[in-house]
Order: structure tokens, then sequence, then C-alpha cells
RNA sequence: GGGCGUUUAGCUCAGUGGUAGAGCGUUGCAUUCACAUUGCAAAGGCCGCAGGUUCAAUCCCUGCAACGCCCACCA
């Protein structure tokens, strides 16, 4: 019998543990293949055909604990992972883990500066160690929090993007791109803080208001507006936006202005004549300044991004401790500020200076140490996009992919479209290494790409020895590949391709637009049919939730105050598609479910103790009632599943809701009290309560899966069986 | 700046070319007999604003406004 309250907390616990000494949450332990139609075949009758059913989970970071995001994320496909098993298809869920390179190195490196220490004082491989300390210690974190929400996952094959296997395959990925001629090195300005002396990621960016002015250059015929005059040197264009109907007719005509000249001595400013070329470009802005800006590509991104458009030379004047260096002529040596303040007096005293105005911008600084970030060009690899994207374009406009809900579709062509060669390369620790050796002696730069040192002699220098390059590779590049590279020889044979991916839209093209090209690069074949995003959680002010501004709530506080399935419900309740602005009410009307559940649970099992009836009685209805749940139980059987298929979860757990609240409870519940105390001899009331009450608790399992695996134990003649494994 | 989305009951959201729905909240009544984490009932909405299409618009179209998200950027 039931206990009288439902007490989530306990029975949470044991039946995940039940679960799991099952094996039922790996394919390979399931008793029956079956079918599934889930997601609309494709044109071949894939879906249809399959016996089996995979499902890729977002890769949590091994840097932080569960948030709502995740308990979005993971619900929505335990749902139909869920269903489908209980339909009898194998179903695989592979869980994994991804080293995540930068946010896990800025974690760690947060660590440390509370000892009041650096990884530069800790040197690379101790600090490596440092992380790996971290990953084993708070890895799994999610993963097991995720236990916590029922997640049926195959726990037994999870992964980490930094297993030996795994790296294998990501050297062999790189190997075979390089072969393939769409590896190349190349320059790119990064940003770079001259004090730390390394490149900074976005995340390890702080923008400041900075006052400061803006200075009116005469670059004859134009004025431009610069905060930066320090970096004219390095000029190697103007540019104005190709709209612009005062300029239009300038673009593509290469001028010759007077300019402020390197040359001669520090106290007496000359002029020189320079020539630059106009472009047009639509990263100009019209209203700012004059609308003419220089290019100066080495030391400012957006400058460098227009002389990539317009193929244009790049002249770097700054060098990496922040001064200016020999292609700066007689101001070689000086730092930065010192040279913008002579710059500026110089460009005075010539007359060259139009006009002078208070200006207030934001500037990016380092998170470590404060510094202004300098934007400076570093050597990087890049992987070639062309074909790759025009693979993955295909997939989807072929609808061998399809991306729910359509309109996705727009953004994730749009980036694959405009899309620009791939910066592979980071300059951090924490990662994989690239596959790519130089030789020791310095002289030459010859690359050798190869996943170990090479033993021949370079044929550039016939140098011996060799060095790995320092940098690491795109956290990207190796989640890119978890379709496949997560699974073993033999489990790609049975399970690749898989079915789905369900994850919200900001990765859509960092993480699902690169699994599909690699999926036919290194497979052949495309490597999930659906792709699912789901709307993001925001606060109820409609706020995004984050951690950093302490707007995110964590799943376990509902979790441990109202159990996993109340939590399950409120996820589930609120997610029709569009963004949700978090409800904790739907937590409590999810509690009250529950409840519910359990109440009428204990009831039904109640009236039936006295009689001998089990779920496997098939039951004629006698009266009007008997018929209406019987017809309704029936309908909502149908809808529920079809809705489910068409990944409507929320659609189905309200039809399921009413269901049960109302037809059942409501209204069948207390006409059967009256059955009861009238004439029964039959037992037809309390045959039907049971089928009714099993049945519903069937359909409610992939939604609420603790609570109506508890009640199925409890039902009399229950076969034995796991209700996760009961079929429908 | 580009893209996308939202605007319906006090709150969070469904929904349909033909008198408007749910959950929570509110109010009233009920209640030893599954559940007060309950039941029954009620109140509460010019379905953002302005045009248009239509016999008929909350729904389709156009414009406007507000809010939000994603991406890019601020010389």
């Amino acid at each position: 019998m039931l206990d009288k309250i439902y007490d989530p907390k306990q029975i949470e616990k044991e039946i995940y543990e039940l679960w799991e000494n099952s094996g039922y949450f790996n394919p390979d332990n399931l008793p029956v293949p079956g079918k599934t139609t889930v997601g609309e075949p494709n044109k071949k009758g894939k879906a249809n055909k399959t016996k089996t059913y995979v499902i890729y989970m977002p890769l949590p970071n091994v840097t932080g604990s569960l948030h709502m995001g995740h308990a979005l994320d993971n619900t929505l496909p335990d749902i139909l992972i869920r269903y489908l098993r209980m339909g009898g298809v194998r179903t695989l869920w592979l869980a994994g883990t991804d080293h995540a390179g930068i946010a896990t190195q800025y974690v760690v490196e947060k660590e440390l500066k509370k000892e009041g220490r650096t990884r530069f004082e800790l040197g690379r491989e101790k600090f490596i160690e440092r992380v790996w300390e971290w990953k084993n210690k708070y890895g799994n974190i999610i993963l097991d929090q995720l236990k916590k929400l029922g997640i049926s996952a195959d726990w037994s094959r999870t992964r980490f993007t930094m297993d030996p296997s795994y790296s294998q395959d990501v050297q062999k990925a790189f190997t075979h791109y390089y072969k393939k001629g769409w590896l190349y090195r190349g320059n790119r300005t990064v940003n770079w803080c001259p004090r730390c002396s390394t490149s900074l990621s976005e995340l390890e960016l702080e923008y400041k208001n900075e006052k400061t002015t803006l200075f009116y250059m005469k670059y004859e015929p134009f004025t431009l507006a610069t905060v930066r005059p320090e970096t004219k040197f390095g000029d190697t264009a103007l540019a104005v936006n190709p709209n612009d109907e005062r300029y239009k007719s300038y673009i593509g005509k290469t001028l010759n202005i007077e300019s402020l000249s390197t040359e001669g001595s520090l106290d007496k400013p000359s002029l020189t004549t320079i020539n630059l070329k106009i472009v047009g470009d639509d990263a100009v802005d019209p209203a700012f300044g004059t609308g003419v800006v220089k290019v100066t590509p080495a030391h400012d991104i957006t400058d460098f991004e227009i002389a990539e458009r317009h193929k244009l030379p790049m002249v770097q004047v700054i060098d990496h401790r922040g001064r200016m260096n020999e292609q700066a002529g007689k101001y070689n040596g000086m730092k930065i500020a010192e040279a913008r303040e002579k710059v500026i007096q110089d460009l005075r005293a010539l007359g060259l200076m139009a006009k002078e105005e208070p200006y207030e911008h934001r500037v990016a600084t380092c998170y470590r140490c404060g510094s202004t970030i300098e934007p400076l060009p570093s050597k990087q690899w890049f992987l070639k996009m062309t074909e790759l994207a025009k693979n993955s374009i295909e997939a989807v406009d072929k609808k061998k992919i399809k991306i729910h809900p359509k309109r996705f579709e727009k953004p994730y062509f749009e980036w694959l479209k405009n899309i620009r060669d791939w910066t592979v390369s980071r300059q951090i620790w924490w990662g994989h290494r690239l596959p790519v050796y130089y030789c020791v002696c310095g002289k030459c730069d010859h690359a050798t790409v190869a996943t170990e040192p090479p033993k021949t002699k370079c044929p550039k220098c016939s140098c011996k020895e060799y060095k790995q390059d320092e940098d690491v590779l795109d956290t990207w590049f190796s989640s890119a590949l978890w379709p496949f590279a997560g699974l073993s020889e033999i489990d790609i044979k049975n399970y690749y391709p898989g079915d789905l991916v369900s994850n919200a839209r900001e990765i859509l093209n960092l993480w699902d637009a690169r699994m599909i090209f690699s999926g036919l690069e290194f497979k052949g074949k495309i490597p999930f049919n659906d792709v699912l995003i789901h709307g993001t959680i925001l606060t109820k002010d409609g706020k995004r939730m984050s951690k950093s501004k302490g707007t995110g709530i964590d799943p376990l506080n509902y979790i441990n105050q109202y159990g996993a399935d109340a939590t399950r419900f409120a996820v589930t309740w609120q997610a029709s598609g569009q963004d949700i602005r978090w409800d904790e009410a739907a937590v409590i009307a999810g509690r009250k479910f529950t409840n519910k559940i359990w109440n009428a649970s204990r009831f039904v099992l109640e009236k039936i103790k006295t009689v001998d009836v089990t779920i496997q009685d098939t039951v004629k209805p006698k009266t009007a009632a008997d018929k209406k749940i019987l017809e309704e139980l029936q309908n909502t059987k149908k809808i529920v599943g079809k809705n489910i298929e068409k990944f409507e979860f929320s659609k189905a757990l309200h039809e399921l809701y009413d269901f049960f609240w109302h037809s059942f409870c409501d209204q069948y519940l207390e006409e059967a009290k009256k059955q009861l105390v009238a004439d029964n001899t039959d037992s037809t009331t309390q045959k039907l309560l049971l089928q009714t009450l099993t049945e519903s608790i069937t359909m409610l399992h992939p939604f609420l899966p603790f609570i109506t695996e508890a009640i199925y134990q409890k039902i009399p003649n229950a076969e034995n069986k796991l209700l996760m494994v009961k079929t429908w």
C-alpha cells in the first residue's frame, strides 16, 4: 500500500537506483527491438525502419553546475526517449562532458588568483595538472545532478572530450583537413594584453568606459576621426560606406595624401606623402565622425576584417610589449601613450589636426591586470569553410535534417552563407594541442602536421629536432565530432547516425552546424535527423537567466523542495517553444499534480484491495460513466502520443493533466464511489479504476517518471516489470 | 547595426477566420469516508495601437509602439 504522504526525496532516490540497476539505460540491455515514427520519417523512411533512437546530449562544460537551461535541455529529450523506450525502441542517450577550453582555464585561473598565483608561475605542465584536478573533482557534477532530475541517459557510455580515444579522433580530424589542403596558417588580429603577454578571448575582456579625445586629422581631401592617432603609421587604406553619397566617387581610387613623416628628428616634425587606397565597406558608419575612417589592420579588429575583405596589406607599428616598433621610424621604442601624445603635438604643429573633441567610449581591458588590451596580429591556423559550410547548408536545404521550429533555418543559412574561415587555434593551455611540429632551429618555420613528432629531417633546414605547436584547438573543433568521437567502433556500426539534438538557439551555429559538416566529412552521413531548438529560460522580468548576474536558478532548489517530477512538470508545462519567463508557481502546480496522482492511486488501490483484479483483466464498460472514461482514455492516448512524436511535449502534458485531474479524478472517481456502493458484483468498476489508473501512469511516466514508477511497483500483478520498459 | 520573436484575465502562458481558454492568484460555498497540495461555483479580458482584406479579424496583410532574445560591432 502507498504511504499516506508522497515523499519525493526518499522515493526518487530508490527509484533511480532501481532503474540504474536494471541496466535499461543501456540500449544493449533492452528487451525487444521495435519501431519508431518520431520526427516524421525521411523520404527513405529511415525513421520508420530503424530500431534504434539516439539522442546526443548537449555536452555540459566541466566548469559549472546545473541551471534551469540544463533542466530544459534535458527534460524534453528525456520525455521523448522514455516514450520511445516504452515503445520497444532501443534508445541510446549519449552523455558526456566538454573540456570547454577557455571557460575551464578561466575558472581554474580564478582559483589560482585566490592563492595569489598565476598560470605562468606554475608553468604549462603544472597548470594543466591543476585543471585535471579540477575536472576530476567537478567534471561530473552536472551529470550527477541530471540523475537527480531523472534523466535516463546511458551513463555507462559517458565520455569526456579529452578522453584518449576522443583526442585521437580530434588529431585525425586535424590531419585529415590538412591533407585536404583546407588548413593554413595566416595572420589574424587578436586581443593582446601587453602586460600579461598573452592573447585574450572575448570572455577574458572587461569593458570599461573611457573618457578620451576624438581627434579629427586632416587626410586631404578628407578629414577623419580617430581616438588612436599613433596607429596612423599602420594605415593601409581609407574606408567609407559604399552608400555614402559624399565619398562614393572616391571608392577604388588611390590618393596621395600629405601626412606626418616618421623620418627626421623628433624635435622637428616633417611632412611626407603617403598613398592610400579608398575602399567601400559596410562596416563604416557614415554617421560617425566624418564618415571616413583610416584602416589599420594590424591594430584594430574591425579594420583587420575590412582588410581581409579588400585584400589590404597589414603594417604592424606596435610590438607585443606595447611599444612602437621600427616601422614607426623616429617614434620607435615609445610607449603607446607617449607616442600618442607626441604624434598629437606633431600633427598640431604641422596643421594637420582639424579638430579635437571630448569623447567617451568603451575600451576592452584585461580581466586579470586591467591593462588596456592591444589588438595585434598573430599567427593562427585557419580551416577553410567553403566546402564544409556548403555541406551543412545542403543537409538542411534538402530536408535531410530538420530544424524545429523551422524559423531557425534562416539564421542557420545566413551564418553558413556568410561564413569566414574558422580560426581553430587558441592561445591557451587547456585543450587539444595542435598536432603540428616545427623544428627547433628557429631559422625556418616549416610546419609538419602529424600525430607524432616527425622522425625525419626537416625538408627545409635539415633540422632533426622538433617542438610541438604551443596552441590548442578551439573547443568547438572537438565538440563538433561528438556524434561519432563519443562512440566506440562497434557503437558506430550500431548507433551512427543518431537521431536528435536538442539545445538552445545560441549554439545552433557554433555546435549543430559544425556537427553536421563533421559527420558528413568523416562518416559520410548526417549525424542526426532533427535539431530541436527550445526557448530560453528568462527570469520573471523577462531578463536572461545568468549566474554572473545572480538571476540564475538552480533546479536542485526545486528538486529538493518539491521533487524532481514537479520540477520536470514545471519545465515542460511552460516549454511551449517561446522563451519562458520562469514562473515558480508552475513547480507548485507540479507538486500539486503529483500529490493528486498519488492520492488517486491510493484511492484506487484501496478500493481494489478486497477484490481479485489485475491489470490483465479486460473490461466491458457498463455505465455511461464507464464508457465515457474509456473513450476519453483512448482519445488522450492518441493525442499524447501524437504530440510527443511532434516534439510538442508541453501540449502532451497539458492534455494528460486535463484528462487525469478532471476526467479521471473529478468525474470518474466520484461516479465510481457511487457505483461501488450500488450493485457491482462483477467488479467492473474496480477493474476500470485499475485499468484507467495503470494506463494513465503509463502515459504520464515519460513526464513524471519517479512517482509513476513508484506507484506502478505497488500495483498488483505488475508482471514484475519496470514501468520504464512497459509498453504503451 | 543585422536577424528573430513577443504583446490575450492580477501573474505565467495556450488558442481559433464566426459569442475567448488553462494553471496560479482572488471571492463565495462545501468537506469525518483518496487528496485542504481538495471539490463546486463565481468574479475578472474594446486578445498592444492605427489602418486594410473579408459577410465576419484576437487570428490574414501593412504601418506604428513597447518589450525581449541571438549575432555582430562601437574607428
